[in-house]
RNA sequence: GGGCGGGUAACAAAGCGGCUAUGUGGCGGACUGCAGAUCCGCAUACCUGGGUUCAAAUCCCAGCCCGCCCUCCA
């Protein structure tokens, strides 16, 4: 295995392997809970969930842990506007952003630390780093004292007195200098907060994830990730916390994936531009939502238009209506009788062998999904050729192809759906389609939407053999408008779900 | 002002010294009653100006645009 991970902390590709054997420690940063998760964060996770996805793949056990700041000034600004409780408020949240994702078919990460659960392990970080000299009490308050520490910078590539230009310090803070941040926030009124050995108070934003990281995956882990966004000031901070407190080495590779912009906007509220994940599931299947995320490599920021969501919802198709061909040539009953491959079952071999390779390698060269894409293409394209070269495709071939294609296309998050051959029996639906078989003079043997079908396609049949076109397009058009997709093929007449 | 990343055909998006990327769309052909699917073929590219090289979209220099971060943010 030769993975090549581009490494934001020395901006190039590195060999990846692991400290610890065949186990990957991953942290990411995960979401404030003050409102609906967003398809900025959908980017984010399903980029994630494809890495982890690939990593488990390639033979690693991923250890995957994303944190939730459910203790934050928003959440109880929100909260407050509301009327109530700030913890109770983002546990609601919490648990509404987490369904989101896992609607949206993002894999769930193993372990989900929230801040609110974990203050004893930061105040005991905090101490470590106080201990160390790295750190300041004033009025109730800590600061971390950045000058202190002389790797700070390292990350994002900054010069310290060049970042002190543009720093603010908001009022009534006490900091020694203005590149210093909050470890540790004293009590106000109203607020939620914890006993310390500074007062009561409540812990800085960046503590969480140095100490939640530390605490859950031990230092150093291998993988810390986030939106490109928390390079700095968020993850500039955690390296000086995390260090500072242990004196070892933070995380070994960081991983920063491309924000996502709509119609070339940065998504934001006073924009208007705003989209839940909620929202966009109410228009696109969640499969087209992730392969839209997925024909991105990670690091780009992908680019949110309907234009782009449909266009990735026809590219979804090509890849379903091979997957189904698949499906079907791979459960026909072989009959042929020589049991040995022919040249062109041995071409089509070489083909499902490429498909690896390409995949593989796109993959290893730093997740390339739009690589590993075109690879999955050339595959239905060669599928295709196999399937119409006049010779019978070889069902355990099919088997063994439609394997290798669902399992590749599983970690970019694609065929986690059955394919929608089947539709469901509703009641609606099937009314509607008896409708029709009284229209058309039809008798269905079976009330059900599949039956249903099957005779109306069979009275479409009849009608072209006797080339009356116009009852033969009738029904073709009423199935369309109810979302199926009848085509006319060498073997008959089929109809498929869109 | 400082830091980071970009500018590739109609659109999206790989490639990053010599080899058809890929997808959607367009055009033509095969198949078809028609449509669709599928296959075959075609067209439209590498921001600008220099340089290095036998060879540059790919490396170097300069310039012009664009995005993000430096304040909470995935």
């Amino acid at each position: 295995m030769t993975l090549e991970l581009y490494n934001s902390m020395t901006r190039s590709k590195e060999l990846f392997s692991p400290l610890h054997d065949k186990t990957v420690k991953m942290y990411v940063c995960g979401m404030t809970v003050y409102s609906d998760a967003h398809i900025g964060h959908a980017r984010t996770y399903v980029a994630f969930d494809i890495i982890r996805r690939y990593l488990e793949y390639t033979g690693y056990t991923v250890n995957y842990i994303q944190n939730v700041t459910d203790v934050d000034d928003k959440i109880i600004a929100a909260a407050k506007r509301e009327g109530s409780e700030p913890l109770a408020y983002s546990k609601r949240f919490t648990q509404r952003c987490l369904d989101d994702l896992a609607a949206l078919g993002v894999r769930p990460a193993d372990m989900y630390p929230k801040a609110s659960e974990n203050i004893p392990a930061m105040i005991a970080m905090i101490e470590q780093i106080l201990a160390n000299g790295y750190g300041y009490v004033t009025d109730g308050d800590v600061y971390f004292s950045v000058d202190r520490f002389d790797a700070y910078g390292k990350l994002s590539g900054q010069r310290r007195d060049e970042m002190k230009v543009g720093a603010r310090v908001e009022p009534g803070e006490h900091k020694h200098s203005p590149l210093d941040f909050a470890l540790w926030k004293a009590a106000k009124p109203g607020e939620p907060s914890w006993e310390s050995p500074w007062g009561r108070g409540r812990p800085g934003w960046h503590i969480e994830c140095s100490a939640m990281s530390s605490k859950y995956l031990g230092l150093p882990f291998d993988i810390h990730g986030g939106g490109m966004d928390l390079r700095f000031p968020h993850h500039e901070n955690e390296i000086a916390q995390a260090e500072a407190a242990t004196g070892k080495t933070f995380a070994r590779f960081w991983i920063h994936v491309g924000l996502l912009t709509i119609h070339g906007e940065k998504m934001s509220k006073s924009l208007g531009n705003f989209i839940t994940i909620r929202d966009l599931m109410t228009k696109w299947d969640p499969q087209v939502i992730r392969m839209f995320f997925a024909q991105a490599q990670y690091r780009s920021p992908p680019d949110y238009t309907e234009k782009a969501l449909g266009d990735v919802a026809k590219s979804l198709e090509r890849l379903y209506r091979v997957k189904e061909r698949l499906e079907t040539h791979a459960s026909v009953i072989e009959k042929r009788t020589t049991s040995g491959l022919s040249p062109i079952d041995q071409e089509y071999v070489s083909s499902i062998e490429c498909l690896v390779a390409e995949f593989t390698a796109a993959m290893d060269d730093d997740f390339n999904t739009p690589k590993a894409f075109a690879a999955l293409f050339e595959f239905v394209n060669k599928s295709n050729k196999y399937f119409e070269n006049g010779e019978a495709p070889s069902p355990p071939l099919c088997r063994r192809a439609l394997q290798t294609f669902v399992q590749v296309g599983n970690v970019l998050t694609l065929f986690q759906e059955p394919s929608a051959a089947q539709p469901k029996d509703d009641s609606v639906l099937v009314r509607t389609l008896e409708a029709l078989c009284l229209r058309y003079n039809v008798i269905a043997t079976e009330p059900t939407t599949a039956g249903l079908l099957d005779a109306l396609l069979a009275g479409r049949t009849v009608a072209r053999k006797q080339k009356q076109w116009a009852i033969a397009d009738g029904i073709r058009q009423d199935l369309e408008k109810l979302g199926f997709e009848i085509q006319d093929t060498d073997r008959g007449s089929v109809w498929r779900k869109r």
